[in-house]
DNA sequence: TCCATTATGTTCGATATCGAACAATTAGAT
DNA sequence: ATCTAATTGTTCGATATCGAACATAATGGA
């Protein structure tokens, strides 16, 4: 048991921002998956996707691994338990014979449509804490760390 | 296919700083736990639970739930698998038959001891990205959000 | 054209994570 | 003191998540 890890000032700062970090997205997701579990049934990694193909469309499971910043064994998966579930299809694809297309069913994109407006409202009113500026100032913030962490 | 999701400045801005959060603890958990796998062998998780019982002293379960956010069908999986490994143990508890204390094993602190400054340091170096400043508004508005969000 | 390399998905095994249902124990109210 | 409530952990079933190993298909160079 040590009560004090660390005495560099650097060390703490960046320690306790992490914590906080890592805190908020948690209680945020634990407001919101419940909801997305109940009301429509689906994880937040299904929405993802669905929400992914209605805004961009039928893609490979390679361009929705780009877009989610998920592991390719992890989407097959998602896809598979979408799949199952009639929301979505792996389509042939005339350019690729490997690369199907992942398209929404049209139950999928009933069940999106729906889902999306009350998600988005939610979204809005738990960020609703912060001011509009502060929001652009989180966002940002987490931009820089996020490009700057990439590599 | 919907390319406008939404015209509402508001919900613009929610949705946006919202996956801006989300991709920056992504990229950052990226960036971290291979290293946490690979040098020492524990998942993010169980590093967790090792720091905890380190910084802290031995606790029942239920006390670890609060500290880490995550649920107690959890916890239990967790600190199996360290059990497992060697790394804690649960011990008796006078106080109370029902909660027993979940301490670390000689094995288990020689490993956090020798794990968490590389990793605090690695944190460092990541969250170096941002000024001190920076990371202190960071840290606030997370603050902020979360406790905000917490009900 | 042919072969090596790369890209795309799947499978497998392991761990994490949750909620619901359950058992055991404690605590509180009457 | 007793009986009900709440607390503590576990088990179960489902989903998510990763990396490694694999198969298939496309690509690019010789």
């Amino acid at each position: 048991m040590r009560m004090t890890v660390t005495r560099d000032p650097a060390t703490r700062r960046a320690l306790s921002t992490f914590v906080k970090l890592r805190r908020a997205v948690n209680t945020l997701s634990a407001r919101l998956n419940p909801v997305l579990q109940k009301d429509h049934g689906v994880t937040e990694s299904q929405f993802g996707v669905l929400e992914a193909l209605w805004h961009l469309g039928p893609m490979p499971q390679a361009r929705l691994c780009e877009k989610l910043l998920v592991s390719g064994s992890n989407l097959t998966t998602v896809i598979d338990n979408l799949e199952r579930s009639g929301l979505v299809h792996r389509g042939e694809n005339p350019d690729d014979r490997r690369a199907h297309l992942v398209r929404l069913s049209p139950r999928g994109e009933a069940l999106i449509a729906r889902a999306f407006p009350p998600h988005a409202a939610r979204v809005t009113g738990l960020l609703g804490a912060l001011t509009a500026a502060e929001q652009q100032q989180l966002g940002r913030l987490c931009r820089k760390l996020g490009l700057a962490s990439q590599r």
